[in-house]
RNA sequence: GGGCAGGUUCCAGAGCGGCCAAAUGGGGCGGACUGUAAAUCCGCUGUCUUUCGACUUCAGUGGUUCGAAUCCACUCCUGCCCA
């Protein structure tokens, strides 16, 4: 299979222009992403676009990751039905850093070897350029027609909120990217979200008006999930890339929950596993999908991935202690078990608060384990909070000393999956 | 600059002087069932209070009224049309 095959049996392919398999063919080529500073890390709605420069550096073309320092600032109307908050510089330029430092995990950017990845920031570019020669030199080229047909454009313009002038030209901005990466880096392509194909045409017709060059693109699919809801989202919020905002076990435990019908279409996106093996994995699985093999393999892959095999391993150790052996009594689980476990929340809490004894609806929002209680009151009249795996049962439960485990410990669970550590103190 | 229509709780969207913490739907959270799924069903979804209830909220400011999300004035913001 050659790259484009793969990456269509993938599912990796939504759009594609006529020319860019050929192309591939041909020689090795640049092509290049942009990545979005909208925060100081990346989420996993960005690994897809991560996972194309890697498929294409293993084929042997030259991945280059832009940084979008000067779209960044601007703000993208794609897929967004308001107008964007502006970011002040200082914010930016710590995403910047921090979006970067992600990259460099995932993409090879010191080999030796010709087509070694490379790092761009758009600002770079943008910051010596002047508006008058922006719209002479780049605003001539494209007519307002032609930028008003995007779809991004012309949903903002029919929708009720409008579009300023300023997210209007970003796909100007963008358009002007890939240009000066085609005449600078001799990139002759660009790869994105489906969400991206607009702000993409826009790049290879300027390529083409202002240099009679020809410029490729495709697309990948956006993520969705069988059920509609949105994808990398949890109760916690988004899934990051970073461990300190979501830990390896919350990562880990993600992928680990995915729906059936979502397993199958995503091992075969995300990991790097061969076709044969994906294809033996998907027929055990329809065997005994209780068993979940596709989802476990597929955490499995990606927490390698993401956070190397170390931290998998404590992923899984976490995991086996919290689900796996649920019905094992928390007494049972050592002192050890208990700071060790990765990715659940830990609290300290003074002893002499317990002295006494203390009401649990106190007990929960002292810990910040719930934030009102009237919210702790109503969990726990639904049932969702337990002590020590121990369902509480009522409000009128007093927390004190004798509670403990390990005479310091106490596990707090909200909901079936979120788990709290209280250490007293 | 002129005219018109709007700004309601996470979102959409009702309410148009007291019965409004505000219908309905979506989303979110929790429970049952299960495979730490899906589907389904049930509960919760402003803060405080065991209950009664109290308090803060319907763009902002001021006013009318015993009483305002609802009426009036001004301000800000958005969309549409005209210049």
């Amino acid at each position: 299979m050659n790259l484009i095959e793969e990456l269509r049996w993938r599912g990796m392919i939504q759009d594609i222009m006529p020319g860019t398999e050929e192309q591939l063919l041909k020689e090795p080529t640049s092509g290049y992403v942009g990545f979005d500073p909208t925060a100081d890390s990346l989420h996993i709605g960005s690994l897809v676009p991560i996972l194309l420069l890697v498929h294409l550096q293993k084929a042997g073309h030259t991945p280059v990751a832009l940084v979008g320092g000067a779209t960044g600032m601007v703000g993208d109307p794609s897929g967004k039905s308001a107008e964007r908050n502006l970011l002040d510089e200082a914010t930016l330029e710590k995403n910047q850093t921090g979006v970067k430092k992600q990259l460099e995990k995932f993409l090879d950017f010191t080999s030796k070897k010709p087509n070694a990845a490379e790092l761009v920031n758009n600002y770079d570019w943008f910051k010596e350029m002047n508006f008058l020669s922006f719209i002479r030199d780049i605003g001539k080229h494209i007519s307002v027609n032609y930028m008003m047909s995007k779809d991004s454009v012309r949903k903002r313009i029919e929708g009720e909120t409008g579009i300023s002038f300023t997210e209007f030209t970003y796909q100007l901005i963008q358009g002007y990217d890939f240009y000066w990466l085609y005449q600078n880096k001799n990139c002759k392509l660009q790869m994105g979200g489906s969400d991206q194909w607009g702000n993409i045409t826009t790049g290879t017709e300027l390529i083409r008006r202002k240099t009679s060059g020809e410029a490729f693109a495709f697309t990948c699919p956006l993520i969705t999930k069988a059920d509609g809801g949105k994808f990398g989202k949890t109760e916690q919020g988004n899934v990051w890339l970073d461990p300190e905002k979501t830990t390896p076990f919350q990562f880990y435990q993600f992928w680990l929950n995915a729906a059936d019908a979502d397993a199958e279409k995503w091992i075969k996106i995300f990991t790097f596993l061969p076709k044969t093996e994906i294809d033996a994995l998907i027929e055990e699985h329809n065997q005994d999908q209780s068993k979940r093999v596709l989802q476990k393999r597929l955490a499995q892959e990606l927490t390698v991935f993401v956070h190397g095999e170390e931290e998998y391993a404590k992923a899984i150790e976490t995991t086996q202690k919290l689900f796996t052996q649920q019905n094992a009594s928390a007494e049972s689980l050592s002192v050890e078990d208990l700071e060790t476990m990765e990715g659940i929340v830990k609290v300290d809490y003074a002893a002499s608060n317990l002295s006494e004894g203390k009401d649990v609806i106190s007990f929960l929002t002292e810990t910040n384990i719930f934030p009102s209680k009237g919210e702790a009151r109503k969990m726990i009249q639904n049932g969702g909070v337990s002590i020590n795996r121990k369902k509480v049962d009522g409000v009128q439960l007093t927390v004190d000393s004798s509670l403990l485990l390990h005479n310091q410990y106490l596990l707090i669970q909200k909901g079936k999956k979120n788990y709290y550590l209280v250490k007293v103190v």
